[in-house]
DNA sequence: GTCTATATTTAGATAGAC
DNA sequence: GTCTATCTAAATATAGAC
């Protein structure tokens, strides 16, 4: 290993940690930079700017994050790999890698899920730019998915329904405590199995919702 | 009306539009004065900080919204108010006054959407806070509503589907244009009507998913 | 209530020695 | 690869005339 390397990672650590909570315009490189026990000056010679070192940030646990998803999303369509997944077996596969990121987990990971909780729902165009380069393809494997999962969901109610199951899951990994504050300590968000347990079924019967839906009153032909 | 109240508007409405892109951390106090055209000393005038004056912009439109839906679900509970609602009719309560603030209604509100948003998913400890202040009364309505219209729903899972419903909505009020894009414009996420036509299906059998959830196996009391 | 001018702090980024 | 020192711009906020 390199000289450089436990300081690169010194610095994401500290970049990780201060950026899930104050976000990318609230966080300094100064700050970082003391929480992570080097010059500042280091910041730029590792990682030249402030946004790219906020895209290293993000990449460097994305990139694995969607390979996981990825690898059981294939394992959910059966050996060959053309099978028909099961619902839950999709929506699973989506939120199980995420979920095991969160403060239950083993060391890392502990502050990834604010810092993509803070870039979906931003307007802020470093947030769009970094979402659609390391989530869109991604999404898009899920939303096939979803069609094929349940054949009756139509094209388009298979992206509304990727997007509800998206942001159901986001307010959770965003970590924001206050599921357990406003639930008087009643749930706890930590517990990777009470998540899955509660939101796995919550999405499948949900897009069977959709699909149910009633529908408008057509128009006639006659008029 | 007193001769500063035109001025306060514009700088409220010159700010919702900035905060509602680049965030609280994003914008500046300068910025917000010349989109409002005026000098930027009479933000601190009239709204002394830049933390005054987000909890302002939040303010004036939380209160009215939250009084709609509030009003909304009083409705739902039948003519003398203590009626068991129906599902749909509470989670009609609580998006339809928030999806018609969007970009779809007429002036007020349009930038509205992004800055819940924003503030919903975050760890910065001001927006904990103004979440905390503004919201969680009628959070707290709502669960309670949840339990009521289904009564097979346990006190902790009527958290739980609270969350994910906001969660699932407010993806959808941060108007990112991420649906439409991913979809390829098959999705409208600005037609109010082709939201609510479908999150309230979505929401309602995701609650019942959860009571109808696969069960843990319990440990025999025998061992 | 609005203006000009400015105080004070902090931001991201760089130069150059070691 | 890491350090000290510093540049330049931008931030929030305020003082005081009108």
């Amino acid at each position: 290993m390199a000289k450089g390397d436990d300081t690169k990672q010194c610095i994401l650590d500290a970049a990780e940690k201060l950026f899930s909570v104050l976000g990318y315009e609230g966080t300094s490189m100064r700050a970082i930079a003391e929480t992570a026990g080097v010059r500042q000056a280091l910041l730029h010679y590792h990682f030249t700017s402030k946004e790219n070192l906020f895209e290293t940030v993000l990449a460097r646990r994305a990139i694995p994050l969607n390979e996981r998803r990825l690898a059981l999303l294939r394992d959910a369509h059966g050996r060959d790999g053309h099978g028909v997944p099961a619902p839950e077996a999709v929506v699973d596969a989506f939120f199980r890698p995420l979920i095991d990121m969160g403060p239950g987990c083993a060391g890392l990971g502990r502050y990834y899920g604010p810092i993509i909780a803070s870039i979906v729902n931003s307007n802020h165009p470093l947030h769009k730019r970094l979402l659609y380069k390391y989530f869109n393809d991604m999404a898009r494997e899920f939303i096939q998915a979803l069609t094929r999962a349940i054949p009756d969901l139509s094209e388009d109610d298979s992206f509304w329904g990727y997007y509800f199951l998206m942001g159901a899951g986001i307010v959770i990994v965003a970590q924001t405590g206050r599921l357990a504050d406003l639930s008087g300590g009643l749930c706890d968000p930590d517990d990777p199995e009470a998540v899955m347990a509660r939101i796995v079924p919550f999405i499948v019967q949900g897009l069977y919702g959709i699909v149910n839906r009633p529908k408008p009153p057509q128009a006639s032909p006659a008029g």
